[in-house]
DNA sequence: CGAGCGATTGAAAAGACTCAACCACCGTGG
DNA sequence: CCACGGTGGTTGAGTCTTTTCAATCGCTCG
């Protein structure tokens, strides 16, 4: 019991320290309510609850590297994180954009093998982590869990396909056009928040190439930014010019 | 016992007539040596075996197609597939090959949704059709093919990542070998057998492009072509101009 | 034998990248 | 307080790649 007190102001007097602390409830978490934890029963909540850690990130710190051996998943109950692979010649290629609620990382847990991507934070996160051990007692036990995660890796993978795709067959101006369409969605409300490189890493272009297309954008009014915010002013020519037949 | 002898000699003579209906036993099936149905026990392999339809299929015969809904999943007992989207032009974007004992279409089953690809066969191939409720009867009742579907799911996931990847980062001649080394692994001992437009398809290039870098690829003699069949000679400088640090 | 399709080659034009320079901003240290 | 260096953003010019359009060839099938 002692020990457990002093494990808990440790705790505090670090979270003071450097944020690096945070408690953070299961049970108010984005992730319960929208993403694969949805109708998870109470037991298991309080299970899930009981056996995750928490973690402050700060912006640009690594969640996982490629080549890394997997040991858990990692819940995101608080900001966006930037999953990639590094082409060739160290290139980042940013393959999907997290945000709060999404649970990253267990893509890696099934088939046992390294991390074929990297992941890390776009700005100020909490983290949660779940061991593996406790992740597939939840896939063995929780069938909703199941076949939330059977539905949200199937949705990943027509949503990669579609990706490349519009990888494959579209101009890099198409590409921005729905690049800026997709990060719409994911940044909502907000502003969409990246740096230029990110950026030309997400389309899939030189960062000079990027730059010059979002000023044809600004000079034909179809976006406002504010220094690094981009700001969608018409959708519809966006749309037009992203060639949207169908969207995610 | 008369139906079950006249439905049989039935299916022969459909046999004999047209080819549409070849008797596949999935004991037999490299589906159960290879694939996601690998330690399959005896009692779940007779379910299937009874449960199954085969078919055969001509070559550029459509297995299912973009928007319908499906209703169940698809096993390769012999032959080749293609799996693609269609972009913005009806052009089509090769996303993945599928050889002899793999299973297709599994994606779309968790979703719920309709197809967001396509597949048709490349060559004469046999085709098993599993219906959805006898795939998630399984996927519930068997641990192990479930954990295998989850394996295979999170394979193809990395590998889309890794295609993604390829795609924004790579130019055409680097793509145009890099994706020879991919399909001499699904063709293997075969040499690679696909039209023009395909490769181009599969690659995201125009077909003339294609084709000139395939003369360059003949003329460093990495490559043989006999007619529109592909034969690597060169393996090294293939992999060299793939540029291939890291290989699925 | 002609139609039609897939494969191939040629030439011009467009698109995207690279390299280079420059600007704006910010935090640091003298 | 200001000079400094560093980082991220922006613009310009030239070059190379890739696409597009057009024409040709070879083969198969009716």
């Amino acid at each position: 019991m002692l020990n457990i007190n002093f494990y808990l102001s440790l705790q505090r007097f670090l979270e003071i320290l450097d944020h690096s602390y945070k408690n953070i409830s299961c049970l108010t978490c984005k992730s319960k309510q929208i993403g694969a934890l949805a109708d998870l029963d109470e037991y298991h909540t309080n299970y899930l609850d009981q056996n995750k850690t928490c973690n402050f990130y700060k912006k640009n710190q690594a969640v996982f590297t490629e080549g890394s051996l997997p040991r858990g998943v990692f819940c995101l109950n608080q900001g966006k994180v930037k999953v990639y692979a590094l082409g060739g010649e160290g290139k980042e290629q940013i393959i999907h954009i997290a945000k709060t609620g999404d649970i990253i990382g267990f893509r890696a847990m099934f088939s046992g093998e390294p991390y074929k991507v990297s992941a890390s934070t776009l700005e100020e996160c909490n983290i949660c982590f779940v061991s593996k051990e406790d992740f597939f007692f939840m896939i063995e036990e929780v069938p909703s869990f199941r076949n939330n995660i059977l539905k949200e890796l199937s949705r990943e993978l027509s949503d990669q396909a579609l990706f490349i795709t519009s990888m494959a067959q579209k101009t890099v101006r198409e590409r921005v056009a729905y690049a800026l369409l997709m990060l719409d969605k994911i940044y909502k409300d907000e502003e969409i928040n990246l740096s230029r490189e990110d950026l030309a890493n997400f389309v899939g272009t030189a960062t000079e190439t990027l730059i010059r297309l979002l000023s044809e954008f600004k000079d034909e009014k179809i976006i406002e930014t504010h220094s690094r915010k981009i700001q969608i002013i018409d959708y519809k020519k966006l749309e037009k010019i992203a060639g949207i037949t169908k969207f995610v």
